[in-house]
Parts: structure tokens; sequence; C-alpha cells
DNA sequence: GGCGACTGATACAGTACTGTATCGGATACA
DNA sequence: TGTATCCGATACAGTACTGTATCAGTCGCC
């Protein structure tokens, strides 16, 4: 049997097929985010991206398939963010800063949150897929984990690790509940300092 | 000209009229919490209510006003229940007690909140609901303010209006966010006491 | 620079859904 | 109890979407 036959199992990865790939997924992501993924269809993904059905089929069996793989790739992108924020964080940090650096680290678009709550519809919906949201979240509690420690040590306080997943949890709680308020009322400027405020107060309560 | 002539305005509002009403809208909670509403049809929900499709268009125009009546049937009755929550407390209840009294009157189904996903997803679409969403969710916001008032009170903190209502903000976002985590790990018994440990925290630290 | 492999455009069949039109039979009311 | 009203079942046409099959042009590799 040839090595390189016929591409049945493994496509060869050309330059142009990996460029194809990630407009797809970006156009994608905007398909999704403006129609929510229920209501996309292939070909509103292609004519947005620029390219034909054929093309789409040749790199995605489906859209569930594209809509995991734009799940995954993004999931991955901020993963990656916040351990670099966490890397590049100095000790001795106050708390406000490290709010400031969490704030900063994790997605503020509004295309990114709307497709943050259809990964979250549709794994409430697949409880397969429910897993491994599930264990995305509580890995990136891991990621932040740390940076709040930080800020929790400059203020003299020392926390469990139990309790500092605890205080993780109550942070990505806000930032969800928050982000969904401010999404709703573009207009009211003062809610991502309320953010920041409740932020502040449920890491230092909970230390 | 006749005063009840052809049905074209204001058909007749029999009693079977009223039932089939209801079930079709019963059975569109569920539809929409299952399949979510862009995937739903109308085919789906007229099966489910044990109805056939004629009898979905003599009630409704399309999908798109079942989801709107659906939406104003809930959001109302959850108004009407924050209200009477609060009707029957009594002054001198502990923070505590208050929490428990919110928790206990906001929905708890794993139905109610995806269909709040729901209503959430399609208010950010279309920016006409979205201002119909932000003022119910205002008016939940200040229905619940006296009821965290007189915990405040209680402990001795009185706050003013304006951060009453960051107090409220704060309550809603926690209870958003927690609820998405609990309903992601159903098997992990301990999120609804963090949960009002959250809470109790929040308004704390607010007053 | 030429050849073979593969990408992506086009065409097509099949399916699913919507919305309307029609009509039998149930229901409210005298 | 009779009857006019109208509810809701069925049938149908039109549309939109999916997934596959085919093929021309292009790209990678020698």
């Amino acid at each position: 049997m040839p090595t390189s036959r016929t591409g049945s199992a493994t496509p060869r990865v050309t330059k142009r097929r990996v460029e194809t790939r990630n407009r797809l997924l970006e156009a994608a992501g905007q398909v999704f985010a403006e129609r929510g993924f229920g209501r996309a269809t292939v070909e509103d993904v292609c004519e947005r991206a620029g390219y034909s059905r054929g093309a789409f089929y040749s790199n995605f069996a489906s859209l569930d398939e594209l809509f995991f793989a734009l799940y995954t790739s993004q999931s991955s992108a901020l993963v990656a963010a916040v351990a670099q924020a966490v890397a590049v964080t100095p000790p001795g940090v106050t708390l406000e800063q490290v709010v400031d650096r969490v704030v900063a680290t994790l997605p503020i678009s509004r295309e990114s949150h709307l497709l943050n709550l259809e990964f979250a519809a549709y794994a409430l919906r697949h409880s397969e897929i429910a897993t491994s949201f599930a264990a995305h979240r509580r890995a990136l509690r891991d990621s932040i984990a740390p940076i709040l420690e930080l800020g929790l040590l400059a203020g003299g306080l020392a926390v469990t690790a139990g309790r500092l997943d605890q205080i993780a949890r109550a942070v990505a709680a806000v930032q969800d509940g928050m982000f969904l308020q401010e999404l709703l009322e573009p207009g009211n400027a003062d809610l991502p300092t309320l953010r920041r405020k409740i932020l502040v107060e449920v890491i230092t309560a909970g230390g």
C-alpha cells in the first residue's frame, strides 16, 4: 500500500488548505454570533468566508463539526492568553491590579460573548460536550487562581486551595453575569466600573 | 357593519381557544428549552402540544410571535412571584433569610434557565427586544431591592438607593453566573451552598 | 517545467419546513 | 335542541437547506 494514497484518512495539509480552514473558522465565529448557531446555515458561513459549499464540505463534515472546531480553537486560545498573563505578573501586585489584569485578559468583545452563550447553550443540550465545556472552565479557573492568590497575599491574606477555587468560581460568575448586563445595556457606562468593584468585593470577602 | 363580523380583528375568546393557546405555550417552553429556539419548528411545538399545524396558525402568526408571547408570559409571572415574596416578608429578617427567600423565589428549573438563555440570546440579537428584556430585568431588580434593604437594615446597615441597585445588579450577576455553573456541573452538590455564600458576601460587602 | 494529486466551484436530488387554503365537526348561545 | 360560528385537521405549493457527485483549475513535488 502506497504511503500517500488517497486522502480518505489524512488529506495533505497544504498552506492553501490551512488558509481556507482558518477563514471558514473566522467566518463561522461571525455568523454564529450574529444569527446564532441554530439559525446559521452552511451557506451563510461560506458566503461570509468567500468560499463555495464545496470548499466547506472538503474541510468539515458538517456544521456541527465546524462548531466544535471553533469552540476548541477559541478555548485553547483563551487558556493560552490567561496563562501568558499569569506568567508575566510580578509578585506584590495589588488586588486592584489583579482585577484589572483578569478583566483585561478575559474576552471582551460582543462577538466573543455571544459565541460563549452559544457554546454554553450547546453544551447544556449535549452532555458529552457539557463535560468538555465544564473541563475547559475548570482549566480557566485553575489558570487565574495563582494570580488571584498573588493579589490576596499582597493584601496579607492567605487562603486554602479549596477556598481559592471558590473565589475563582465567584469571579467567573460575576464576569459572566455582569458581562451579560453590559451587553444588554450598552449605553450604561457605569457597568464596567461596577463590575470591577464587585470583583474586588468578591475576592476580598472570600479571602 | 355588524359588531361581531369576521374574526379578522379579534376572534372570540372561547374557553377552548384559551386552553389551546396555553397548551401551545407550555409545549413551546419545553421545546425551546430542549432544542433551542433556533432549531425548533412549528411542527415540534404542535406535536408536543398534541395539536396540528392548523391549530397553531389559528393562534399565532409565526414562531417568533409565539416566542415573544412565551417570554411575556414567563416574565410577568416571575415579577408577580417576586412581588408576592416581598409582600409577605416581615421586617427584621436576617440577611441569610433574605438570601434564602430570593434564591427560593427566582426560577430554579433547568428548563427555565435554558429558556432564559434563549431569551437573552434573542434579545442580544434584536435591539427592540433587548430594550424590553433590559426593562424586565430592571423591574426584577427593583422588586428584590426592598427585600435586600430589609436584610441590610436588620444587620444595621443603611444604604442609598443607588447603592441598593448596584447590590441588586451584583445579586443578579451572581445568580446568573452561578446557576450556569450548576447546570454545567449537575453532580457538584457544593455549588448551591457556594452560591448562597457568595450572595451573602456580595450583599454585605455592598452595604 | 511537467505531471499527478487535490482543492474548491457547480449541479443535482432529496428532505424538511413554512404558510395558506379548504372543510368537517365541535361549540356557544338562543 | 337547533344553528351559526369558528376551531383545528388535512392537503398542497413553494422555498430553503443539506449532502453528494462531478470536474476544471491549481498547487506541490520531483
